[in-house]
Order: structure tokens, then sequence, then C-alpha cells
DNA sequence: CAAAGAAAATGAACATTGTTCATTTTTGCA
DNA sequence: TGCAAAAATGAACAATGTTCATTTTCTTTG
């Protein structure tokens, strides 16, 4: 092999290169939005890699190339719904009041709960997606950090403004966010329904109106 | 067959009978004992009924006999779970005063949970055991039932004394009960571990000490 | 364009687990 | 002791996650 041919060859397989890492992350993205798809339909339990695999038209084993296992993808989609459901919390920057973007914050953070519960579940509540972050020798969590950033800093200048006296910053943040998501868990998890609450359908409104009641005297 | 032969055998049948019962039930709660001895030690998830079957040196089909699947033996020890924590709850009648019982009645709530997060999930947040009331048709839930009556008498009884004005008694249950159950259920699920909370070893107790802040203004 | 080498895709096969059920063992009674 | 009912058994099946040797497709090169 001489130096013209060796260039040749570097620059051609560079391109072809670049194509094919094109191709794997579309395909990549392909089997995620299937297994997504399948999740939001059917539950997460309920759905198989053979199922994934068929609703694309691959094989079991192509899903394997591209994902070393179910925790993986589980993974994968665990970020995705951070993605989504930050952005929609960042948009309400452009509510300048802070106690209003609070307010407005649990609003959204609810609605996306009970809107997709699967993806909920994975995002708050499943095992599996923390499991794989410790495969990888990772203790981050990149996307949940900057919600739980978008709450921080709301709350803080809810503060600035003269709310919470009296109340630490970090430790109030997590009271409220394990407020939301008790509430959420719990109607997600079937647990108002069997528990002889009154007015079970509508005990998530019903208590978000509580807590607008006491967010509003802090 | 004379009457004679006839009435001893039923009286020897009712005797040895009662005693087969009683045998019997022995047995399922030692299955149950031995589910719930593995469930504790290495989750629910890692459990097999394989394992449960070896540790008290039956067969397989012997599980099988007392207990019509996995989700049966999970409803079972989800009931536990509530007398264990119900009986809990209700010692506290015991403290007169009723917003002193409520802060206690949350110590003791996220104590246990915190103490054996397999019984906890398996009581507020996995499935099965509500899957299996659904396919014996039954909707309700008695000893959740008891356990959210204990909450809500409490709570009246708060009202009585003054507190909680404005409030709305269900709801606010509910929300006291979703602050707790939230709590828990990030903690156990190890959501307060990667987000970039501060001081996450302490952020549940902290957390706490906000909620008994806010429910003494209440 | 054809051949060779690399990359991608495949699906048979394995391990694990929940579950069933025909068979075996034990028990209670005449 | 022998028989019938009850209890216990474990082999076998189905579903599922996973692996990997093989096949297919693609890319490069002469």
């Amino acid at each position: 092999m001489n130096n013209v041919h060796f260039l040749c060859a570097e620059i051609n397989y560079m391109g072809s290169k670049e194509r094919k890492t094109r191709e794997k992350e579309e395909l990549k993205a392909l089997i995620l939005k299937a297994a997504r798809k399948l999740f939001v339909e059917k539950g997460i339990g309920q759905t198989t890699i053979r199922n994934i695999a068929d609703s694309i038209d691959y094989s079991i084993g192509t899903v394997y190339v591209y994902f070393r296992d179910k925790n993986e993808i589980l993974h994968a989609l665990h970020t995705q719904g951070f993605v989504d459901l930050g952005g929609q919390l960042k948009i309400l920057f452009s509510v300048t009041d802070p106690m209003e973007r609070l307010k407005a914050m649990g609003k959204v953070y609810t609605n996306y709960a009970l809107d997709y519960p699967e993806m909920y579940d994975l995002m708050f509540t499943l095992k599996a997606p923390i499991e794989f972050l410790e495969t990888i020798q990772k203790d981050e969590w990149d996307e949940g950090k900057a919600s739980f950033d978008v709450l921080r800093t709301t709350a803080k200048q809810c503060m600035d403004a003269g709310h919470f006296k009296g109340h630490k910053l970090e430790p109030l943040c997590f009271l409220i966010w394990s407020c939301l998501h008790g509430m959420c868990s719990l109607e997600i998890g079937s647990r108002t329904q069997n528990a002889n609450i009154k007015n079970a359908e509508t005990i998530v409104a019903d208590a978000y109106d509580e807590f607008l009641k006491i967010l509003n005297n802090l």
C-alpha cells in the first residue's frame, strides 16, 4: 500500500464512517421510539425485547447490537423523559413571578405524570434505569439534576421575594417535590382507588388545591 | 354403613379435618414467613418461587398448592405489612393531643418505610398486590382503609381543635400522606442520591423538619 | 466490475423464572 | 394391613432476557 492509496482509502473510509455513524444513530433512535411507543401503549412490564424488534421489523439480535441490555433502553428513555419534562419546566421561566412560576411548575409536573404514567414510573420509581447507572460506574443523573435545579432556582427566588421565611432552601425544595411526587405516585400506583378515600376520582386535583393554599401562606 | 359407624366416622373426620386445616394454615404461614425473609434480605425482584421453596425444604409444586401464583404471595405480605404498620400507628392513639399524634404518626410511617424498604414498596408502589385484587374481583383494600382511617380520624381531631382552618379534611389528609410517601418513595428509589441534592444523606430527616414547621402553622 | 475484508444483522440456543399437572408419597381410617 | 383421599412432588412447558456463531450486506480495492 503506497501513500496515495492510503490517503484515498482514508478519505473514503472517513466519509462512509460518518454516514455509518449517522445510520447507526438513526437505528438506535428507531429502536427507542418503538420501545417508547410500546411502553406507553401496553406498559413497560408487558413489553418484551421481541415486541420491540418485531414492531420495527428487525431481529432480536439487532436490538442487542445497539443496546447492551434492557436496562440500557430503559435508561435512555429515562433520559428522554427528563429532557421532555425539563423542557416543559424551563419554558415556565417566562413567568416572572417566582411564586406563580412555582405553582405552574407543579401543574406541569403533575400533568406530565398523569398523562404519561409509564414514563413517569420510569423516571421516578423504577429501579432499572438507576441500576444501569450503577453498572456503568456512573452515580450522577444529569437530567434529574437539571430539573431539580429549575425547582431550586425558583424556590430561591421565592425566598428572595420574602417567602418561605424560617425554612431551609434545599430541604423545602425536596419537600415540595415529595408532595407532588407522592400524589402522582399514589395515583399511578392505584393507591387512591381502593383506600376508601372519598371522591377518589378528583383527589389529586383537590389535594393540589390544598397544596396551593399552603404554599400561598408560606 | 350404619348410624354408629357413620357417627364415629363423622367425629373422627371432623377432628382430623380441623387438625388438617390447622396444619395447612401453618404451612401457608411458613411459606409466607420464608418469602418475607427472602424479600427483605435480597429484594422482591431477586426472590424466586424456587428460592422460597428451597429455603423451607419443600418443592416448587407445594408452594403452588397453597398459593395460586406469586401475586397472591405478594398480596398476602402486602396485607401483613398493613397489619404491622397499622398496629404501630394505632398505638399512637395513646397520644391524646392530635397534633402531637399526627407528627408521631409521620415519624412512625417514615421509619417503617426506611427500615423495611422492600415491604414499603410492596405496600405502596408495586402493582402486583393490586393486580391480584383485580383478579379476584375485589376492589377494596381493607388494611389500607384502616390505616387511612387512622390518619383521617387524627386530622379530624386536629380540625376540631382549631387547626387546618380553611382546609378540606379529605384532600388535606391525602396531601399529608403524599408528602410522607413522596419522601420515602424517592429515597427508597434512590432518587435522592444522584439528583445533585445537597446533604442527600440527611435530606429526608431535614425535609421532615420542614414538614413539621409547616404543620405547626396550619 | 469482482473479490475480499469489514460491518451489520440474524436467529437458534441457552438460562432463568413462573406455572401446570400427571405421578408419587403420605396420611387417615376401616 | 389395605384402601381411598389428601398432600407433595418435580419434570416439563411457556415466556423472556441474553449470547454468539453464522449469514448477509456493505465498502473498499485492484
